[in-house]
DNA sequence: TGTCATCCGTTATAGACAGCATGTC
DNA sequence: CTATAACGGATGACA
């Protein structure tokens, strides 16, 4: 089928053709007419198999006809994907603004935007803070919507998109969703078409490798010439013949070990030319502004022989700098945990899964759901560039090639469930429901719980007692009042618009009616809610932990656990963000608590996020904790000492040039205004760019053209600080 | 004596969302 | 009810 055959507005189709689209994928046409009929659609294809290209033209479709459209995503990185797709089609006076987490579009109200892209979160958010142009939507987009079945996020998408049938009727919901067995059940939930199909772009083909020769599905063999080790050589092979390899582990280790053998192969075979940009970007990255960490010198090694490693203890910055080397076909390999199967799209010629179990404390290895193996596979083959991409699962003893064969290659993805029936989330919607007033009997609730997902599956009553147990809970804890219906109390709807787990609301409770003041004793009250996981201990780590929560204060004392191991573990967990505010290096946090610089950023971010909702929380339990809850803030935010925090308050200074100029002597901002550009800039860690900005924003006159150059450079200075 | 290969017991374990401030028609 | 890759120390082989 070909665009210019569809019934769309002909700029679309112009703009599709710049793009070079002109016709459709097979599964593309057959949703196509629905999706611009404006009926409801569940389409269950492949990854990069075009399912987004059917919800944008629908979604442009209907705004230029003056319509409003959502568009929720499972990961922030994935709203900016969607963004930059979106942002093409800007030329038709489309407005598109993006609403995550810690990051808003420009304008608060998002009123003025046609598409906004959310996270389900912030979505959820919206909802709660009852955002009234939701309910002139006139198309919903749910993208990864199989994700319902995650037992932590997914109630929050189930709940979003039942919220606005309930609230919107008349949207049209378009909800993407990877293969799975039972997409239908999906279609029947949201009253839509269903289109499912296994159709790829790039054909591809899928095997197990054993002993050096890889068995496709196809009964088709292929040999590969062994230097030593079964993935290295997997990964020549396709390099030799210009193509690329994405190799998927179950351990942040092993990506850092196995990385480094591949590239110990890899040196080899490099072309002069690129080996020695190679080198060029490897040296880049030891020489960025950032706080060195032995882990970007660890990548920064693996990246001189073309294999990076990839998991979430990077921080986004070298995330991003991986994904867009590979992209440009400079690294050849990247060795990575499923982070990536479910981020952006990175697609290779050659796909190697070689762990095909996960651990699981309770049970050991586990084997992975073929769900999951199958959204790994899908990232084989690029358009445009391969002929056909290939996914490749290891086996590694005489049994498995048959036993991977069987339950992988030749299975069927599982089916997908609802998880909105387990307490947590229940507690958490429930609670939000009645206090945006969307719920205010229980007959409404009911109807709201049996216009879920959940309730097709599972009667109402089945549950009954758990909602029971949860309402009683919420009525006991002073969230809800029982009259004449339910109502919310204004602690309740503080705790639904804070966006925290009632449990976490009850836990800071109490801890603002506890006695100790110190920095540490709020740091672990927070830590102490279940909206920040803890730290695993280690075995080295008890004897250390166990001192230092002998020699602490606490709003939540130990007595009040059942098990001490817990309680450690968020001791441990709260002298991380302790160490971070105390101006630890980044590294020695690193090291000491087994962590990457991203997953200090992840911790730092929900301890920002926590002690906020402390300091609303104190409000109302404890004023007299307000200013010590207000001043932990910033330092949360900068990682910094009390004393830097006059300096940290410019853009572009964080908690490392913050220290460089308090060092030598600059301490305030009066300091400042009395220092001489050069000077400043001769200090470690500053050039003339930021001592220039820093004087800029002392200046007092700043003109407008000033201070947009002023928030470019800044921004500038972000993105290479990650 | 130094270097490398091999064996063996020990160790640690994937991922990542959310709040808020502020002004204008 | 369920595991295993990677590391580090110890030992052994060889120049």
């Amino acid at each position: 089928m070909k665009v210019s055959d569809l019934e769309i507005d002909p700029r679309i189709a112009e703009l599709l053709a710049e793009e070079g689209i002109k016709k459709l994928y097979p599964p593309q046409a057959e949703a196509i007419g629905p999706a611009l009929e404006g009926k409801n659609v569940v389409m269950a294809i492949p990854t990069a198999s075009g399912k987004s290209l059917v919800a944008y033209l629908a979604v442009i479709q209907s705004v230029l006809r003056k319509g409003k459209a959502l568009y929720i995503v499972p990961l922030r990185a994935l709203a900016s994907e969607k963004y930059e797709d979106l942002k093409a089609f800007e030329s038709l006076g489309i407005r598109v603004g993006v609403s995550v987490g810690d990051y808003d579009a420009p304008d608060p109200t998002l009123e003025k935007f046609d598409v906004i892209i959310a996270t389900s979160e912030k979505a959820d958010s919206l909802l709660r803070h009852r955002a009234h142009w939701l309910k002139e939507l006139s198309v919903v987009v749910a993208d990864e919507i199989h994700l319902i079945n995650d037992p932590g996020r997914g109630p929050t998408l189930e709940v979003t998109l039942s919220k606005l049938k309930q609230i919107n009727p008349r949207a049209q919901i378009l909800a993407l969703s990877a293969t799975i067995k039972n997409s239908n059940e999906i279609a029947e939930w949201l009253n839509a078409d269903h289109i499912a199909s296994d159709w790829r772009p790039v054909p591809l083909k899928e095997g197990v490798f054993y002993e050096g020769e890889i068995s496709f599905e196809d009964g088709t063999k292929k040999s590969v010439a062994d230097c030593g080790d079964d993935v290295s050589s997997l990964v020549l092979d396709v390099v030799k013949e210009g193509g690329q390899c994405l190799i998927f582990v179950n351990t942040r280790r092993s990506t850092e070990a196995l990385s480094g053998r591949v590239g110990m192969h890899l040196k080899d075979i490099l072309e002069p030319t690129s080996s020695k940009e190679l080198a060029m970007l490897s040296r880049k990255l030891q020489s960025r502004q950032d706080e060195p960490t032995s882990l970007g010198a660890r990548l920064s090694r693996r990246i001189r022989y073309a294999a990076a490693f990839h998991h979430a203890g990077l921080t986004n910055g070298q995330r991003k700098m991986v994904e867009a080397n590979f992209k440009s076909g400079l690294v050849k390999c990247i060795v990575a945990t499923p982070t990536l199967a479910a981020g952006i799209n990175l697609p290779a010629r050659r796909v190697v899964v070689r762990d095909l179990t996960r651990y699981d404390p309770n049970y050991g290895n586990v084997p992975i759901p073929v769900m999951e193996v199958k959204q790994m596979s899908g990232r084989a083959g690029r358009p445009q560039f391969d002929t056909e991409g290939e996914a490749i699962l290891l086996a590694k003893k005489p049994g498995d090639s048959a036993f991977i064969m069987e339950n992988y290659l030749l299975s069927e993805p599982e089916s997908i469930d609802s998880k909105l029936g387990q307490r947590p989330a229940l507690r958490m919607h429930i609670l939000s429901s009645i206090a945006t007033g969307h719920v205010r009997t229980e007959e409404e609730l009911k109807s709201f719980i049996e216009s879920t997902f959940f309730a097709q599956k599972t009667d109402f009553w089945t549950i009954s007692d758990i909602i029971n147990d949860v309402l009683e809970f919420l009525t006991e804890e002073d969230f809800i009042e029982a009259g004449e219906g339910y109502k919310a109390t204004f602690f309740g709807k503080r705790t639904s618009d804070l966006y925290i787990d009632p449990l976490s609301a009850v836990t800071l409770r109490k801890a603002l009616g506890g006695k100790s003041d110190t920095a540490f004793a709020y740091l672990h009250a927070i830590c102490a809610t279940p909206d920040v996981p803890t730290l695993y201990l280690r075995r080295g780590d008890y004897e250390w932990v166990e001192e230092l929560a002998a020699n602490e204060e606490y709003l939540i004392d130990y007595d009040d656990y059942d098990d001490y191991e817990f309680f450690l573990a968020e001791v441990k967990t709260a002298a991380l963000l302790q160490s971070w505010i105390e101006e630890e290096s980044a590294d020695a946090i690193t090291k000491r608590f087994g962590v990457g610089p991203g997953d200090i950023r992840r911790w730092v971010d929900m301890a920002e996020w926590l002690m906020h909702s402390m300091t609303e929380l104190s409000r109302i339990f404890d004023k007299s904790k307000s200013r010590t809850l207000s001043a932990l803030m910033p330092r949360i935010r900068y990682g910094v000492k009390k004393e830097l925090l006059d300096l940290v308050s410019f853009r572009g200074i964080g908690r490392a040039r913050a220290r460089s100029l308090f060092s030598h002597g600059y301490k305030t901002r009066e300091d400042l205004k009395k220092a001489d550009v050069k000077d400043l800039s001769r200090l470690p860690l500053i050039g003339t760019t930021i001592a220039r900005n820093i004087k800029l924003q002392l200046g007092g006159s700043v003109t407008i053209e000033e201070e947009e150059k002023m928030g470019g450079q800044s921004i500038l200075h972000d993105f290479q600080a990650e």
